[in-house]
DNA sequence: AATGCGGGGAA
DNA sequence: TTCCCAGCATT
């Protein structure tokens, strides 16, 4: 039996019921998608719903001040997703009357949506016979078809997309890319795969081999460096405190913070901030791509904090703006959120 | 092809 | 610590 009819089947039988899977309406299903990008299921899932409560449709959303979709993503990370379903839903309905392309081809023209997500959309909502891969097939086909090249490398995603291509080939589509992204999620797992209950041990090279430990290959990354940050909380007479808005490129664009600055080197002792600023406590905060340390200052003289991108906000206004996690930890620390 | 971009959870 | 997770955009 062709490995397209055993994942199919299997996912009728062992597959995993989310709310986004109850639904053709690309709109939902592009949400889901995009919230879940390098997402778990378990972090996503309470976005999910808010966000499409919020914005039910690609009309609400596009019609929405940037802000309040920041605002819905404050606290899930890679904010260039928020910024970039914004731009694609206002492409969507200004100039394609709300209505979304129904092959890959098309929907990866629009801001955000990628190779995986394009055949995401038109894999379950249209029915596209596509191979929908993602980190968890990479890993299933790299087992399957025992195959050593690094799965992280783009250079050998064509024949892993080919390979999933194939599989998809007369069998119904939905079904069975959701079977295999849940078979990688639940049964070909990273570390200790099930591979007793999998459907397609028979098919598997690496299972055959002895390989399910070694395979896929990823090569290497670089190792990740330390920055140090010093952050401030200005308070003027009125016990406000400064807050600005970062620029929409970069590190978490367009989301608001408190004024700070990124120290050349670890004066970690030093009161870098001038002596009318009190230290208050040092933190750290991971990403992925640098390890942030932080030293958090208070000063309630407002003579050097008078930039003109310094907006004063009562503490109890928080809520109303979009924080990085960072800043909100920071808020907590302190007690004033 | 390499790099930037968040945050949380598990091994 | 290290790795992983329903990736994409930019250069």
């Amino acid at each position: 039996m062709a490995i397209g009819i055993k994942v199919t089947q299997w996912y009728k039988n062992s597959g995993r019921d989310l709310p986004w899977r109850e639904t053709k309406n690309p709109y939902l299903i592009w949400i889901a998608e995009v919230i879940l990008q390098q997402t778990r299921i378990e972090q996503g899932i309470q976005y999910y719903y808010r966000f499409i409560e919020r914005f039910p449709d690609v009309f609400s959303l596009s019609s929405a001040p940037l802000d309040d979709v920041l605002k819905q993503w404050e606290g899930l990370g890679y904010y260039s997703r928020a910024r970039n379903l914004h731009a694609a839903a206002k492409t969507l309905a200004e100039e394609l009357g709300g209505k979304f392309p129904t092959t890959h081809t098309e929907l990866i023209r629009l801001k955000g949506i990628g190779p995986y997500t394009a055949r995401a959309i038109s894999s379950f909502a249209f029915g596209e016979a596509t191979g929908v891969v993602d980190g968890n097939v990479l890993r299933v086909a790299s087992r399957i078809l025992g195959d050593h090249s690094p799965i992280n490398e783009q250079k050998y995603r064509k024949n892993f997309q080919a390979a999933v291509d194939s599989w998809v080939q007369g069998v119904d589509p939905r079904a069975f890319n959701h079977g295999m992204m849940d078979l990688g999620s639940t049964v070909c797992t990273p570390t200790k795969p099930a591979c007793m209950i999998c459907p397609v041990e028979a098919d598997c090279v690496a299972r055959q081999e002895g390989l399910e430990a070694i395979l896929p290959i990823k090569s290497k990354k670089l190792k990740r460096k330390v920055r140090f940050f010093n952050f401030y909380i200005y308070k003027n007479e009125q016990a406000e405190i400064a807050i600005q808005q970062r620029p929409l490129e970069g590190l978490w664009g367009g989301l608001w913070e408190i004024p700070n600055e990124e120290i050349p080197h670890p004066q970690w002792e030093k009161q870098e901030a001038g002596s009318e600023a009190n230290f208050q406590f040092s933190f750290k905060h991971v990403f992925t791509h640098f390890d942030m340390m932080g030293n958090v200052f208070e000063a309630s003289s407002p003579n050097h904090a008078n930039s003109p991108s310094y907006t004063y906000i009562s503490t109890d206004k928080i809520p109303i703006f979009a924080f990085s996690k960072a800043v909100l930890k920071i808020f907590h620390r302190l007690g004033i959120l």
